[in-house]
DNA sequence: CTCAGTGCAAAAGCTTTGCATAATA
DNA sequence: TATTATGCAAAGCTTTTGCACTGAG
């Protein structure tokens, strides 16, 4: 690798504890996915510049790792784009604003109310449960009764 | 029209209903959609069984027209196809089994129980909720622990 | 040195669109 | 009759894959 960044020590040490082999190019969209819900094409563009020979088959594939050794999370906020986010610690979800796109995050471990409330999910055991709230957030509620 | 199947007598009046233009390939992927949840392709090729002239083209805009006029929803129990199922009247959700495929319906006012609980939520207007919740049902549970 | 990762281009899968024809209201 | 829907083929978009080359361990 060599000439690397310092900015990038961080993402090094979670490939390394990951067990993946190190790359700059990995370091670079680990590093881009931590600056919010990103989908590939976004983080292809904003990796570019600090990269410009980088290659949106790169990404792919690094996105494809990073999921698979449980370093990062798919998110479909959308039907057309998948979106990543680095695995966070606790349960929590989404709420995208269909005004503004802006995602506001809540911790909530709602697969544990289902299990305990939900009478048709007794003896299902839940492995992933991804919830997709859409809306209009304050604001944007302000700025539509306006118009 | 003319020669159209008995059959297909409700869903052309909820065609009407709706305020769509009447066709028998309208008809006929409205009827298919009452049978389960089917992604696009399943429904056309279910759909040339009774009329091998339909094209895809065709279930993919009647399935927009369904959905812009309110009579189905797009549901995405993976990343890579929509399903779709006639417009419930409550609020309910999924369970999908991983291993055999199954889909488990339940009713459950999630929303609203987001808005009252998730203090993130307050001021959002939620309009629209989807849950994917996934796993194994208690059948395939024990055929997992024999393996 | 060896195997995994990269870049490029090409392909694959799902969905949409343009256009001439056919059917509905 | 005037729209609107259909069928076909072609294009679009996101994602995956083949292959030769490069770089990490």
């Amino acid at each position: 690798m060599g000439d690397c960044e310092e900015m990038f020590k961080a993402n090094y040490e979670s490939l390394k504890e990951a067990g993946m082999k190190v790359t700059k190019q990995r370091a670079l969209v680990l590093d881009i996915i931590r600056w919010g819900h990103l989908d590939a094409d976004e983080i292809y563009r904003l990796a570019r510049q600090n990269n410009p020979r980088l290659s949106l088959s790169t990404v792919y594939r690094a996105l494809q790792k990073f999921k698979q050794s449980g370093l990062i999370e798919e998110l479909h906020f959308d039907e057309s784009h998948h979106h990543y986010e680095v695995k966070p610690s606790a349960e929590h979800h989404h709420l995208l604003c269909l005004g503004c796109g802006r995602v506001i995050e809540f911790k909530y471990p709602l697969s544990r109310h289902i299990e305990r409330n939900v009478v048709e999910a007794r003896g299902f055991n839940i492995t992933g449960t991804e919830v997709s709230l859409t809306g209009y957030c304050a604001e944007c509620q302000q700025k539509r009764k306006k118009v």
